[in-house]
DNA sequence: TATTGTTATACTCTATAACTATA
DNA sequence: TATAGTTATAGAGTATAACAATA
């Protein structure tokens, strides 16, 4: 069962590996893509939330995908401070691309898993916990922080 | 199940905080000093494998422990261009809790979960699956690298 | 020749702080 | 006053490339 999981993995990888190099992509990247896919057009402050990340911090991120032509930044109709990111019609193609991956990669986790499947898959998670600890050890327990925050000055 | 667990979380980052503020503890050099702490000295080259990294990036981590006083850098006994990087009394400590700490948490994540236990668990691993899926996407599928990899100039 | 670890340089991601435009 | 997003600055983590010392 293992081993359909990761020849799943490999193959979505494949699919994508084109993708990666083309368009620049990044995690924090296609973090943002992928809830922009779950959510529509928002503003960078619903996205800054949405990451866990300051509003600066989405900036740059918007900066790196309005250059890969994946996002556009559009005014928002209401409000003259905000703006709304939207997905390009190939931004589109992607996060439909990477919805339907994430349900196909799921499927093949859990759909078919028996007791005895998850006490072989245990070793496996081992690394996960290993990664949570570190995780909660150096951030403080902030699943959002991946860099440690420095004093304030 | 899943409430016993965070608990513990919540508890084993209370342990460690005063750790991480004092220690300038950050995820990686959390990772270097839990390696070190299972394989006893080894060279900063056995260290870049470990992690995953060019030697380059162990380097910095090993000068940001050094200065943290919870490693040293010892002369390799045999091969005069290696140096052992070597736990102090006070990183030894820390890394025996590491340990313990680690056991602790996967013993309550996985001792006593029932398979319905587990299935109930699954909507929290689908934040696990959609990091696996945002990681195959944008690094290659290779799990070691964090950053995405530039084109050589 | 090959390997260990360094310096030099560059990129991603993140943070805080100060600022502008708007609400 | 408060909020949205920007520029300025800084730090952690990583990479490649060139290099010195040693094997």
């Amino acid at each position: 069962m293992l081993d359909r999981v990761l020849e799943l993995v490999v193959l979505l990888n494949d699919d994508m590996t084109q993708a990666i190099e083309a368009l620049d992509l990044t995690p924090s990247r296609t973090h943002l893509l992928w809830e922009l896919g779950r959510r529509g057009p928002v503003t960078q402050r619903v996205l800054a939330d949405a990451l866990k990340v300051t509003p600066r911090a989405i900036t740059g991120l918007v900066d790196a995908l309005v250059t890969s032509r994946l996002v556009t930044r559009e005014p928002h109709p209401a409000d003259r401070r905000a703006t709304l990111v939207t997905l390009t019609a190939e931004g589109s193609r992607l996060t439909g691309k990477l919805e339907r991956d994430h349900r196909t990669l799921a499927r093949a986790l859990f759909a078919e898993m028996s007791w005895r499947e998850f006490a072989s898959f245990e070793r496996g998670l081992a690394d996960v916990i290993a990664n949570l600890r570190a995780h909660v050890v150096s951030t403080g327990g902030r699943p959002g922080a991946r860099t440690a925050t420095r004093r304030a000055s």
